[in-house]
This record gives C-alpha cells, sequence and structure tokens, in this order.
RNA sequence: GCUAACGUAGCUCAAUGGCAGAGCAGCUGAUUUGUAAUCAGCAGGUUGUGGGUUCAACUCCCACCGUUAGCUCCA
C-alpha cells in the first residue's frame, strides 16, 4: 500500500498504528469471550502490544480463555469493520462508558486537564477511548502476523496502591517472518540465560534451605569471581586505592546519621536486638563504614584524594518477585570504594574512575556494550532524597558537566539518583534486552556532612570533603552473570574456569595426559583432564559442551613426539604443536588477557 | 510484596483419580577408539513441604517453600 521506498520509520509508525489498533480487537474479543472484565488501557510496545483487564476476582486467563479470544480476533478482523473516530463531550463519555471505572478515571483526568473532547474510536460495537491512529478497517490488519503471548499482572497505572489487572501481552509483526524470527530470537536467547548456562556449567547453584536470592559460587563459578577479584585489586592498588576490610554489621544509629534508615529502610534487613540499646543490622552499603575510616584520624588537604576500597557483600531485602537469578539477589559481593576528595579534586577524581571502570571494561571485552545514564533526582518525589535543594543542584551540575566535558553519549534518568546524590550509572543489557545498571559512579555532598567528616585545607580551615562513591567492576555477582551471557559460557582463555582439558585417546596416553595437567597447573593454567575409556568423539563433544577453550588430544603419536594436538573452541581447528610452545602460547594468552582464541 | 502459571530421578520430559516411567547423566563390565554421543547390565523417587477430600491422590482442595512472566522496587 505504501511505496516500495518505505523508509524505517513509515515502517515502524505503519506497525504502531496496526499493534494499537490490533489492542482494539483484543479488548472487543475479551469482552465477547467475558463480558465480566473491565478495561484498562491498551498501549502498542516493542513487540506488539497490550491490554490491562480487571477480572472478576477467582477468575483468569486460562489457556483455554486466551484460545477462544484467539480465534475471537480472528472473526473480528475478517470481518471487515470499520475504525470510526468520533470526538465527544466528556459528559456523552461518561453516560458511555458508565460501567468502565477506570474508563471515568481516564475522562476525568482528561476534563482535569481541560480537554473539551474526548477521542473515542468505535470498532464495529465496540467502543473506546483512544485518540487513535488507528487503520481504517479491521482488514488492513489481516497482514499483520500476531500471537497472543502471554498474560501477567500489572498494577493500574503502575500503583502499588492500586487493584492488580492482568495483562494480556501479543506479538504483532509486520510480516509472518518477522514474528517467527522474534520467537526464534527469544528461544535462543533463553539458551544465553545465565540462569540456565549457570547451573549447567555448574558456575552457581540456588539453596531452598540456605535461602532465595542467596546464590552460592560453585568452584568454577568461583574461580570467575577470584579471577575479577584479583583484576579489580591489582588495577585499584596501582591507581592509589587503599584496600580494608570492615564489618558486614553496624548499629542502628549508623544508619540514622547516613539516612539509609530514614530512606532505605525497607532494602534494609530487620533489625538484630542483641540487648536494650544495642541494635545492629545487616548492611546494605559500605559507605558509613567507611567513613568511619575516614574519621578515625584528622585529615589534612595532603591526605586527599583518599580512596578507600573494599570488596564486601551487602545485604539488601528484596521483594520475592523481584529476585532474578544473579541479577538481582539478596547477598551480594560490591567491588565498592569511597574517594574522600576537596571539591576541586572531585572531576579530576570522576575521571580517574571512568578510566579504571572504561579499563576494566575492556577487559572484560564489554566495553562496546555499555550505554550511560545520568541518573538524577525526581522533583516530584521529594522524600526518596535527602532534602538539600543546593547540593543537588550543585552534584547535578558537576556530574553532567564532567559528562559533556568527555562527550559521553548519556540519557537522563529522572528519579534514578541515589539518595544521597546524582549518579552515573553504566548500563548493560540481558539477554532479552532488559536494561541493568553494572557499574556505577556517584557524588555526593550530602553524607559527608552528615557524619561532619573534615580536613584541614591549606588556608588552615576546616573543610567538609566530597566523596564519590563508585563501583569499579560493580557486583560480581552481576557481572558474572551478564559476563555469562554475553559470552554464552565461551569465556575468553584469561576468563575460563578451565582454561584446557587434557583428552587422552587410549589408555596407553593416560600417563602422558597426567604428566601434561600437572605441567600446566605448575604454570597456573587451569586444566582438567579425561581419562575415561570413551570414544574421542565423546570426550570432544563433552569438552565443546563445556565450553574449554583448548581440548589438548593426545594419541600415541604425541607422546611418541612428546606433543600435543589442541583444538580450538572457536575454530574448531586443530594444531599439533610440542608441549614446551603450547605451554608457553597458552601462558602467554593467558597473561595477555586476549579476548580472543590465539593458538 | 501483588497477579498468574509452574514444581515428577542430577538434567530434559512422560504418566488427566486406579501398580510412578523413558532418554541422557551416574555406577559396573565389555570396548581402546584420531575430533560433537560405543555396547550391555545395574542402580536411581515419601512426585517441593505439610495438611485435607477420597475405597484410592503426581493428578482434586487449602497452607507454606521455591521458580518463572510481568507490575512495583533496584546494584
Amino acid at each position: 500500500m505504501l511505496g516500495v521506498c518505505m523508509s524505517d520509520e513509515v515502517k515502524s509508525y505503519d506497525i504502531m498504528v496496526c499493534r494499537h489498533s490490533l489492542s482494539h480487537v483484543l479488548a472487543c474479543a475479551v469482552r465477547r469471550v467475558c463480558p465480566n472484565v473491565k478495561l484498562g488501557i491498551g498501549p502498542p510496545i516493542d513487540e506488539g502490544f497490550y491490554y490491562d483487564f480487571l477480572v472478576p476476582e477467582g477468575s483468569s486467563f486460562t489457556p483455554e480463555i486466551l484460545e477462544k479470544i484467539e480465534k475471537e480476533m480472528t472473526q473480528i478482523i475478517k470481518g471487515k469493520h470499520d475504525y470510526i473516530a468520533r470526538p465527544i463531550s466528556p459528559k456523552e463519555a461518561r453516560e458511555i462508558f458508565k460501567d468502565e471505572p477506570f474508563k471515568i478515571q481516564l475522562i476525568d483526568e482528561l476534563e482535569e486537564k481541560q480537554n473539551a473532547v474526548v477521542g473515542t474510536y468505535q470498532t464495529e460495537n465496540f467502543i473506546d477511548l483512544c485518540n487513535g491512529p488507528h487503520v481504517s478497517n479491521t482488514k488492513d490488519l489481516q497482514k499483520v502476523a500476531w500471537k497472543i503471548d502471554r498474560v501477567s499482572g500489572a498494577y493500574w497505572k503502575g500503583h502499588e496502591k492500586n487493584p492488580m489487572m492482568q495483562r494480556i501481552y501479543v506479538l504483532a509483526f509486520s510480516t509472518k517472518d518477522e514474528l517467527k524470527s522474534f520467537i526464534q530470537r527469544r528461544e535462543e536467547a533463553a539458551k544465553r540465560d545465565h540462569r540456565k548456562l549457570g547451573p549447567e556449567l555448574e558456575l552457581f547453584t540456588f539453596s531452598d534451605l540456605i535461602g532465595k536470592g542467596m546464590p552460592i559460587l560453585l568452584p568454577k563459578g568461583a574461580t570467575i569471581r577470584r579471577l575479577l577479584e584479583r583484576l579489580v585489586v591489582d588495577e585499584e592498588l596501582k591507581r592509589g586505592y587503599q584496600h580494608v576490610y570492615t564489618p558486614v554489621l553496624g548499629k542502628k544509629t549508623l544508619y540514622e546519621i547516613s539516612g539509609h534508615w530514614e530512606h532505605y529502610k525497607d532494602g534494609m534487613y530487620p533489625l538484630m536486638h542483641l540487648s536494650e540499646n544495642d541494635e545492629i543490622v545487616l548492611r546494605p552499603m559500605t559507605c558509613p563504614h567507611h567513613f568511619m575510616i575516614y574519621k578515625d584520624t584528622p585529615k589534612s588537604y595532603r591526605d586527599l584524594p583518599l580512596r578507600i576500597a573494599e570488596i564486601s557483600p551487602q545485604f539488601r531485602k528484596e521483594l520475592s518477585g523481584e529476585l532474578c537469578g544473579l541479577t538481582r539477589v539478596m547477598l551480594f559481593t560490591l567491588a565498592d570504594a569511597h574517594i574522600f576528595c576537596a571539591p576541586e579534586q572531585l572531576e579530576d577524581e570522576f575521571k580517574r574512575v571512568l578510566e579504571l571502570i572504561s579499563f576494566l571494561m575492556k577487559r572484560l571485552g564489554i566495553d562496546s556494550l555499555v550505554s550511560y545514564r545520568a541518573s538524577l533526582k525526581d522533583d516530584q518525589k521529594k522524600d526518596k532524597y535527602v532534602d538539600n535543594p543546593e547540593m543537588w543542584k550543585t552534584g547535578e551540575s558537576i556530574l553532567l558537566g564532567i559528562l559533556e566535558k568527555l562527550q559521553l553519549p548519556y540519557t537522563k534518568g529522572l528519579g534514578d539518583a541515589a539518595f544521597y546524590g546524582p549518579k552515573l550509572d553504566i548500563q548493560m543489557t540481558n539477554v532479552y534486552g532488559k536494561e541493568e545498571t553494572v557499574f556505577t559512579v556517584q557524588i555526593d555532598f550530602a553524607l559527608p556532612g552528615r557524619f561532619n567528616l573534615l580536613y584541614i585545607d591549606k588556608d588552615g580551615k576546616e573543610k567538609c570533603p566530597v566523596v564519590v562513591h563508585r563501583s569499579s567492576i560493580g557486583c560480581l555477582e552481576r557481572t558474572i552473570a551478564f559476563l555469562v551471557e554475553f559470552y554464552a559460557g565461551a569465556f575468553p582463555l584469561w576468563l575460563s574456569p578451565v582454561q584446557a582439558k587434557v583428552i587422552a585417546i587410549t589408555e596407553n596416553q593416560i600417563e602422558y595426559a597426567k604428566e601434561i595437567a600437572e605441567l600446566l597447573n605448575s604454570k597456573m593454567i587451569r586444566v582438567e583432564t579425561d581419562l575415561r575409556s570413551e570414544t574421542l568423539n565423546k570426550k570432544i563433544r563433552e569438552g565443546r559442551l563445556q565450553r574449554v577453550p583448548y581440548l589438548v588430544v593426545v594419541g600415541e603419536k604425541e607422546k611418541e613426539a612428546r606433543s600435543v594436538t589442541v583444538r580450538n573452541r572457536e575454530t574448531g581447528e586443530q594444531r599439533t604443536l610440542s608441549l614446551e610452545q603450547f605451554i608457553e602460547r597458552i601462558s602467554k594468552e593467558n597473561a595477555d588477557y586476549s579476548l580472543k582464541l590465539e593458538i
């Protein structure tokens, strides 16, 4: 219908209109199949659309009902009904939607905004509150490939206090191929999902008895964590950080002073009453502890910047529905630090932090995947933040100023600030496209004052330092989850829990294989052996499923020549080289943090 | 936390109120293999937990635990 040179924008506009129009068809069908539901809203989204319904208590959209709804939708589309736009007065709208409490609420809101007319669209005998745009007739929807996807709950208008509605998600694309490929991509993504790969590759597990949201790192997952920890500690030491160990507990008072108790109580585990007047709590953040280190001795401007770092467990009480594999847990390990500096040092310190993070991201091979978000305060939600407008203004303008200077492309996240200050969040998306914060750098003008942190400046006057709260390599559990998903379990050599697996073809090479493994192990190469009397093919297959970078096959030839035949995980190519050569090359590749297999 | 769905052997899945099963993994034996699954045998279960209904419950009901999708929240 449109020209052959349809631009992507036109195309996407087109499909968004179809999605929107289809949502009316869905609502109409639901109304026919389940007359008792109340209608919410039904906007188009990236992969289709949804519509919210309030269903009578005790009933739900079962697979059978959804099937009926789907058939009904097909019938409605076939009926070739026109979409008729009809702007009406609020009064008339109230009459038409008198049995639809949610629509009435929307009409009220429109009227409050002084809209004299309310948009409606009628399709056959179904009328919905809507400004369009829509296709002109349901026959235009016949070409659209759509499918009811899933049902979930959603609060009316997204507010926790509002009633919980049932949301029906429908996938809708311009062509069958697009729909098919979307579903296929989602299935492929599920295979890389760290929650599936993690246990499969024996990286981590959970135990009902230990508790939800408390991940257990198995030896292979622990290996990855240890590698990340060593890397980050070394790089921080090189950059002037000092590492400390502080208790995972603290008195309630500590968090009352910091403001956590006021602003973050819901995210904290319940208090432990040791005795009267002695209440302690598991820490949700390390900042107050590090502040105590600052306060331990008087500080001069000469001591600044003071960079205190710690890889530290954090305890955050989450609602059960918010937990997700390793990315959202109730006990996690943060590569944390607090940089105490003079205001004039802030910009430089901020940049140094970004340099460190960017260095680490390159090591991990994820530097091109991240996006930057300036997380600012939302003025509408005053009680979420420390009340100090002046300080917020300064903090936010400094943050944005630095970002502009560095020419980092960023988005603004209104309401995403920490309670004590604005932050730069470095975001990554998971396999399903959901965005999460992996690293964060925060500017804090508030907490130092609350703890009365001071330093004596050159002029002999007492001044209050600024604090940069930052994670370098983020929360280790979450970072590992992203790495698992990004690499689909096939980590670069330096991060692989098992770097080489020695496979003996027959039992005649068992001794030689063991010797190789011992040698590699003595050179700090992580190695396993497969000496079973299985076929070579089977041992290769299992080695591949484990994503071992190098499978080292030794048969009679290799044993005679004291050589190895190395199979490269990426290329599948085999290369025979002397044992010494192999050890030299794999050791070098490991030491170089190479992101690519080089043998 | 809320709404909904789900929970059977280590894993993937059967068994729709009437004797809990298969493949892979595991163990034992045979086999001694040249780059993605050798063959045979054995073993493996209080069907997430606890109640209830029933002559009989994996199956129906209730509560709890956990998982998943989303909402809310968030590193």
